[in-house]
DNA sequence: ACCTGAACACCGTTCAAGT
DNA sequence: ACCTGAACACCGTTCAAGT
């Protein structure tokens, strides 16, 4: 049938990932099927695809702009805290994290499905790498006298360790216990982790 | 059409489990569909619903069996472990936990999967719950003059961040560095966490 | 009572046919 | 060159109809 040209090939990429987004911040990845979003932009799946190649290349470029606002808000926080302790800034991090992901939770949880069936874009490694930059360098000042791996080391070690305690809280896969958040756990971890430091 | 009286609905649930298990272990979630497991123990997909009421309460049936033998693997371990220090079986439980991981992959990720679209069971909750009595036991054997409730806190914290560390490890959705195994990781982590106890 | 087979309402994906 | 519309090969789920 026709060729329309309401929207330019950029516009129409902005138009399906902002459309995406709100659905699966509504309703969550499930929703998220090639004929509910090509019906809601007012195109039709072949469209979808000849954008993104198929719906997991949407996902990636979803997850994408889901990791550039959790970056920026990171960094935000770390800024706010600027004139603290780096252990101040550790945990504004922290809970800036926990925070992105509790008021994010669908699109969180996109960062993590396992249901890709196409491995990840070229870039996605480094959009994933940059996100933690920011508490890399406060990890580097905490510990300043051992050498540039150790921190890498250090940074990746904390910042799963963050993630597991957020990952169990918003998807309840692990022991549930109402008494115990998991703000209440990331502050025993920050003690013990950065304990001897200060 | 027909009844069949080949299997008692015990059979057919222990037959249908062993079937799914072994497809989802070769092949990931992804193969698990009704027909395919009814096509291969001879049935069709709708016995699957007699049984199971859906695909989801398949699943978490299937996730009840691993978690039982991650259990026995984890209990197994520490005991191993007995002769040696509380230090000993931590180190024990955790690379126990990241072994069976690694050696489960796809029914490990399957207790973690966010897509189910039904509650768990009632017992589900408590199937989980149990998995982590072993890891308190040698939490409260090092913390041994602090109260129940912090050890609670302190096992589950030291839990999630095992966990957080292994789930980056096996779905690669963090920052992905060659030279930086988990089994660095949580070495560094039990450093950390336990290091001014001994 | 148990199981089947077919149907319902969907999927992701592909691609010839139109403009 | 771009978009459609229909088709292909699937899904999970339900349930009347058979034995």
């Amino acid at each position: 049938m026709a060729r329309r040209n309401d929207h330019s090939r950029d516009e129409l990429k902005t138009l399906t990932l902002a459309q995406s987004l709100k659905i699966a911040e509504k309703e969550g990845m499930a929703a998220l099927t090639a004929r509910r979003i090509a019906n809601e932009i007012g195109y039709t799946p072949g469209t979808l695809y000849n954008i993104f190649g198929s719906m997991d290349g949407l996902y990636y470029e979803m997850n994408a702009l889901t990791m550039q606002r959790l970056a920026e808000t990171l960094s935000g926080s770390v800024q706010k805290a600027a004139s603290g302790t780096p252990r101040d800034r550790i945990k504004a991090i922290t809970n800036s994290y926990l925070n992105f992901a509790r008021k994010n939770k669908h699109l969180w949880i996109m960062l993590f499905n396992t249901s890709f069936e196409h491995e990840p874009p070229d870039w996605y490694a480094e959009k994933i790498e940059g996100l933690f930059s920011p508490l890399e360098a406060i990890i580097a000042e905490i510990f300043s006298k051992i050498p540039k791996q150790k921190i890498k080391l250090l940074a990746r070690t904390y910042w799963a360790s963050i993630h597991g305690i957020c990952y169990l809280e918003i998807t309840r896969k692990g022991p549930l216990r109402k008494n115990l958040t998991a703000g209440e756990m990331t502050d025993e971890l920050i003690e013990r982790f950065f304990g001897q430091t200060d």
